[in-house]
DNA sequence: GACTCAATAT
DNA sequence: CATATTGAGT
């Protein structure tokens, strides 16, 4: 057995790698398919030889996910023995023939498909949906060892434990989700490979009535799993947040147990009616058509445009609006991607690219971005007043919330200054649900104190975050250090330097009087400094020279038009 | 359609 | 009361 099931668990981009025997007398037309398939990143296992298919069929020297078998004019009934030997195997016949006879009887003899040539690109492609269709509806127990591990890490993916065919009420709450096995599924499904949505099904026996294609996320889904494209983060991110009901079907995702996946169910299911009666024998594994009629709340959100499929049964589509817990880890995420963003730059959608949490919506996004951003404006105008005082005399009013002050680009070469001498905003921190009550997010006010593995500075020039995403001011810019120097006559100088920085900076920009004002007041307050009356600034070649003589060497370049053209 | 802000709901 | 969702305005 090649196919081991941990290997099929964690199987990504599902229909890839499904193995495929083809089994084609033709060897011509055997090795098109053949490089059609492969195209489409199947693995194919060519048979010119139906003997010599079967045997490998029983040998197992291969496990196949997926039969295609060649009928031709010659020997119609050549499949026919394949096709009673090898029942297990979902197996789609071709063949050039148009006669509905050979095709009842491939058919009646457990094929799952008779297609007929030419095949299109969409019907090659789409012939794993087989595979899943035989997973999922052989009855449980009659599951094909080559399905099985496909069946489990389909389950895997859907987020579900797999479905007990023989439940017998047992009380084990273990997984509560047996109840409902198919209409999970079929309301995951969501998550199956883009062909879904993207290429029409096959003609033949369709259950995924279901399928809706993952469109814009405007809807909302119960789970939420958190893609991980973070390097392997353990901090326990494991942790499934709750994904209570109201009342009477608690969902609990439970997370897939799959070693390197790890989600957060994040959303609960509301039930408004609560369906009484309807699970209670509905247990029974839905094994074909799923009737799974449910309670009919329609509530609105129908957003029904999203299934690019015919989702033939009924529209009731369990849509309930889930409500989103933004729990730290997914918090970090959002704050990970305004940083990226920068913070002008973070819009709800690129957020939600970024952050790349399956069910998210732009609207969860954007109240939570809202959040964000209200809390940072309490906090900014404080520590920012001091640097940038009164932004501009009037027309403030409407002003962008984030004024437009130079925080990017600053070069890095303010190390040997005190803790970074950012300012220090108040971090946002969320009511402290975390276990063992660590606040993994840091001391409120002095975001660098936070545990080194719970965030990652990233070097984003100028924009550093704290864990609610508020940028630091360059390091040493502005007059009030966060903390007191020694007046040390290194010092002293870097601070000469960093007022003439600010002048020029802020020349550069925008001729801004409030902070030419603001040198002046310095230069008053702080006799020492001989910041000239006349508010000429001293040329660089002074200035570097005061600093060599003070021992420093080494001077970061001069900034120009590094900020942002506003 | 997307963004923001305000109102409302939980 | 804090936080998320819904709705309205731009």
């Amino acid at each position: 057995m090649v196919c081991t099931e941990n290997e099929l668990l964690g199987w990504k981009d599902f229909p890839k790698g499904l193995k495929v025997l083809l089994l084609d007398k033709d060897c011509n037309s055997a090795s098109e398919m053949r490089s059609r398939l492969e195209q489409m990143e199947y693995i194919v296992y060519v048979f010119c030889d139906e003997n010599e298919a079967l045997s490998a069929i029983s040998s197992k020297s291969e496990v196949f996910h997926l039969a295609i078998v060649e009928v031709t004019a010659g020997n119609r009934d050549g499949g026919l023995k394949f096709l009673t030997s090898a029942r297990d195997l979902p197996t789609i016949m071709v063949s050039g023939i148009h006669s509905i006879s050979t095709m009842m009887k491939c058919i009646a003899h457990g094929a799952v498909e008779f297609l007929q040539k030419p095949l299109s690109d969409d019907k090659l492609r789409n012939i794993w949906q087989h595979v899943v269709h035989k997973a999922f509806n052989s009855g449980g127990k009659n599951v094909s060892e080559s399905l099985k591990p496909v069946k489990e890490s389909l389950l895997s993916m859907l987020e579900l434990q797999p479905v007990k065919s023989e439940v017998k009420n047992e009380a084990d709450n273990e997984n509560s989700n047996g109840a409902e096995p198919l209409t999970s599924v079929v309301e995951n499904q969501k998550e199956l490979p883009p062909y879904c949505d993207k290429y029409p099904a096959p003609s033949t026996p369709q259950q995924k009535q279901g399928v809706r294609s993952v469109d814009d996320g405007d809807f909302q889904d119960h789970t939420i799993l958190s893609t991980e494209q973070d390097s392997g983060v353990n901090e326990g991110d494991t942790k499934s947040v709750e994904t209570t009901c109201c009342d009477s079907v608690a969902e609990t995702t439970v997370l897939a147990d799959s070693p390197g996946r790890l989600g957060e169910a994040i959303t609960k299911e509301e039930h408004d009616f609560a369906a009484d009666q309807k699970m209670e024998d509905h247990i029974a594994t839905c094994s074909r058509s799923n009737d799974c009629t449910g309670n009919g709340s329609t509530r609105s959100a129908d957003s029904s445009k999203a299934s690019g499929l015919h989702s033939s049964s009924g529209t009731k589509a369990n849509k309930k609006k889930m409500k989103v817990d933004w729990t730290p880890e997914l918090h970090k995420k959002f704050v990970k991607a305004v940083e990226q963003l920068g913070i002008d730059q973070a819009i709800p959608s690129r957020i939600l690219e970024l952050m790349k949490v399956e069910g998210l919506t732009r609207h969860n996004v954007a109240s939570h971005l809202q959040k964000f951003r209200m809390q940072r404006r309490q906090i900014l105008p404080k520590e920012d007043e001091k640097r940038w005082p009164r932004p501009q005399p009037r027309d403030s009013v409407q002003r962008s919330y984030y004024p437009h002050k130079p925080v990017m680009a600053f070069p890095t070469y303010h190390s040997n200054h005190a803790p970074a001498s950012g300012q220090f905003y108040p971090a946002w921190v969320p009511p402290g649900n975390y276990p063992n009550g660590a606040r993994i997010w840091g001391s409120p006010y002095y975001p660098g104190w936070r545990p080194s593995e719970t965030w990652h500075w990233t070097p984003h020039p100028g924009l550093c975050a704290d864990v609610w995403g508020c940028p630091v001011t360059p390091p040493s810019f502005g007059s009030c250090p966060p903390y007191p120097q020694n007046a040390s006559g290194l010092h002293k100088a870097v601070g000469i330097q960093n007022r003439y920085s600010i002048l020029e900076k802020s020349l550069d920009l925008q001729p801004a009087e409030e902070v030419i004002d603001k040198v002046v007041k310095e230069a008053i307050n702080k006799p020492w400094l001989p910041l000239p009356l006349g508010l000429k600034p001293p040329s660089t070649e002074s200035v570097l020279d005061a600093l060599s003589k003070q021992g420093i060497s080494t001077v970061p370049p001069r900034i120009t038009g590094s900020f942002r053209p506003h």
